[in-house]
DNA sequence: ACAAAAGTGTTCGATATACACCCATGT
DNA sequence: ACATGGGTGTATATCGAACACTTTTGT
């Protein structure tokens, strides 16, 4: 019986959801996309794992990771027994790929666009999205994938690719003045022939929960 | 490296929520207490693993489980790596203990009188119990733990032992029908010197979200 | 008659939702 | 001047919270 650690990396990039895969480059499942991970190791904690896994494959650094849930069907792997613990992990598009040696199999995929995986990894992933979603709407957990600086447009459309809806723009901004969890910088964001847009920043870039209540940010 | 169960099981009777535990008679922690469960065989799904546990150690058939967390920690268990996945675990007062063979070290205990316990099986309980409070709120859960018929009085005193407060009759019924998630039978409930009680049951047992929206049960 | 829990509606404040126009910029 | 996304407030509807008296039974 194996033990493993994969993880659910989402970014947000160009406001659309991005999830983090590896080309698998041994048997089984060959040449097929896989969540990121691998065996933990016989004295080795579930979180440093995971951290390890993710740094080999991918260079990723500064992480966060929420432990999801625990795969482990009897025929999962071809190779035996093997369980699973999954991870939900969050990362800016800022410190993505530092491009470490064993990285360049690691590729970003557009959320909907996701090719066959293999294992029961396509199951995680709508597992872990299901727990994005929650978790978007009931804590600032927003603040781990938003770059450090960033527009309320980009949070919106943060918002909106991972909810899968349309947000109002008044009623998105209002709900934020009233969390009081944002402050501006005094910088302006510019990308087009437009009025420039007010960078803003958590006040507080520890994952907690909004108002200390089930709390749902609305249309 | 070996992999564990272990279910937190509550129960409520008599307007208090109730929990399982074993009293351990093997080393490590012997005579302690601890979370009902055991170590997964090898060719055994994890949800097979906890209800054969459950039902080996207490009797208990007709039981809902729910994943919660799995528990990895290097030195959580003495005897060498022991990686436990934590479910929660919810029955009827009904059909608790057909006092099986190995069953007579099951004890049910009013939570918040829990006694010193083995391995980290404190945490784990905390854990469920933050959980639950989520779940009960946002889920029809409570139709796991309540007997097929019950009055809206015991109901209301599953909510407050969960969630550790008061609330109002009026409201909480208030939103009760109009969830619409109850029926009621024709009969009636007696146990004291009061008028009798209407008994309802759910129209669906099945657990499901509550108008598929995070949702509240208030005061 | 009294004690004990069951049952039942209304009012008020807070929050959710819907909605349209002006602003600053680049071309 | 126009095209593009940035920025702003108000009115209505829905939901949450507070609150007290009558009913039915056993003793």
């Amino acid at each position: 019986m194996k033990l493993a650690v994969d993880a659910v990396v989402f970014s947000v990039n160009d406001a659309r959801l991005r999830i983090l895969l590896i080309k698998r480059k041994n048997q089984p499942f060959i040449g097929r996309y896989a969540l990121p991970g691998g065996f933990v190791e016989q004295d080795e904690g579930l979180d440093i794992a995971v951290i390890r896994e993710l740094t080999e494959e991918t260079g990723v650094k500064d992480i966060f990771l929420k432990q999801l849930k625990t795969y482990g069907d009897v025929g999962r792997d071809p190779r035996g027994r093997v369980i699973s613990v999954a991870y939900l992990a969050l990362i800016s598009w800022e410190h993505k790929l530092k491009a470490s040696s064993d990285a360049l199999r690691a590729e970003w995929f557009d959320i909907g666009k996701i090719p066959s995986l293999a294992f029961d990894h396509k199951t995680i992933i709508d597992d872990a999205l299901v727990q994005l979603r929650l978790e978007i709407q009931t804590t600032n957990i927003s603040c781990q994938i938003l770059p450090q600086k960033f527009t309320l447009t980009q949070m919106q459309h943060l918002y909106e690719s991972i909810l899968e809806r349309k947000l109002d723009k008044r009623n998105f901004r209002k709900k934020l003045r009233e969390l009081d969890i944002l402050k501006e910088t005094r910088e302006a964001f510019m990308d087009g022939a437009h009025r420039p847009a007010m960078l803003y920043e958590f006040r507080n870039k520890a994952y907690s929960d909004i108002k200390d209540k089930v709390h749902v940010m609305l249309k």
